[in-house]
DNA sequence: CTTCATATTGCAACTCAGTCTCAATTTGAG
DNA sequence: CTCAAATTGAGACTGAGTTGCAATATGAAG
């Protein structure tokens, strides 16, 4: 179970479940986005029982611990993605195959920084998705 | 009726209806963001008889015809835009009282027409929203 | 270790945006 | 004008996400 979710359920009075736990820990182990539907199927796969009530009555929990954030919406519904131990990064994604392509830019986030304190608004967090087509998906090789 | 709306119409040979026209006609006369269903009662309000299942069938061919775009996803429900006679632009959104300030940097677009680049990508489109808070909700006067 | 108020759970019923089916109507090419 | 093909409205349906509730688990206090 990841001390800092761990440190938020203290901190805000709530109680560290067998299911709360069995879900941070299903998390930590995924690499890449998931969505809750995947992520429950999963832990009843791995034996787990917490229902599918509990999967989405967590998420906003690990949203508002920073442990998880929302990253994209598919087929109608959302995709979250962990955001503790891992990079920040915005998204390329290919409409044809769906890949994505992760990536991190410096200079895109200081521009940012500027644009923000031009327009005098506290930038929290942003969310950048790039759509197009991937090189696989244009049939090039190299 | 947006004349390159009624030719996308044609050239895909689809029949221009007054349904489609009014819905065209209605979101030519909107500002800013708006979901299907404001739409849909918009229109009734305005005394047309188009039913909710037409609103929900145009807006993927006002979609592909690059007429509108989806904006943002809030309390679980599309927002779309038209773009079509506006500029491009990106939005900042006040997490508080849901302020959305548009800006545009074409230092930022440059920059990720770099970024694709270097990924091998072909952007096509994007989606960049920056989360935060507001001036007039951090409460500071200037 | 026991007690007990409170938080949490599973289940199933529910909500609501969006989709689909189908019979009736409209469109526009010929 | 005719007629095949497209479109429509109504309402049934879908599926992600939410919620009420009774049963259960947690953990602070004693
Ligand atoms: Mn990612
Ligand atoms: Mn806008
Ligand atoms: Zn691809
Ligand atoms: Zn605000």
């Amino acid at each position: 179970m990841d001390k800092r979710f761990q440190e938020f359920i203290v901190e805000k009075g709530l109680k560290s479940t067998r299911e709360r736990r069995e879900i941070v820990d299903a998390i930590m182990e995924t690499t890449g986005h998931f969505d809750p539907e995947e992520l429950y199927r999963r832990l009843r796969d791995a034996g787990s029982k917490v229902s599918r009530a509990s999967v989405y009555r967590t998420i906003p929990l690990l949203i508002e611990s920073g442990f998880i954030e929302e990253v994209e919406r598919v087929d109608k519904h959302a995709h979250y993605e962990r955001v503790i131990g891992t990079q920040h990064h915005d998204h390329m994604i290919c409409t044809q195959c769906g890949k994505v392509i992760e990536f991190y830019s410096p200079t895109l986030e200081m521009l940012q920084d500027e644009l923000c304190c031009k327009e005098n608004f506290r930038k929290v967090r942003h969310h950048l998705e790039i759509l197009g087509i991937c090189a696989e998906c244009r049939g090039e090789h190299a």
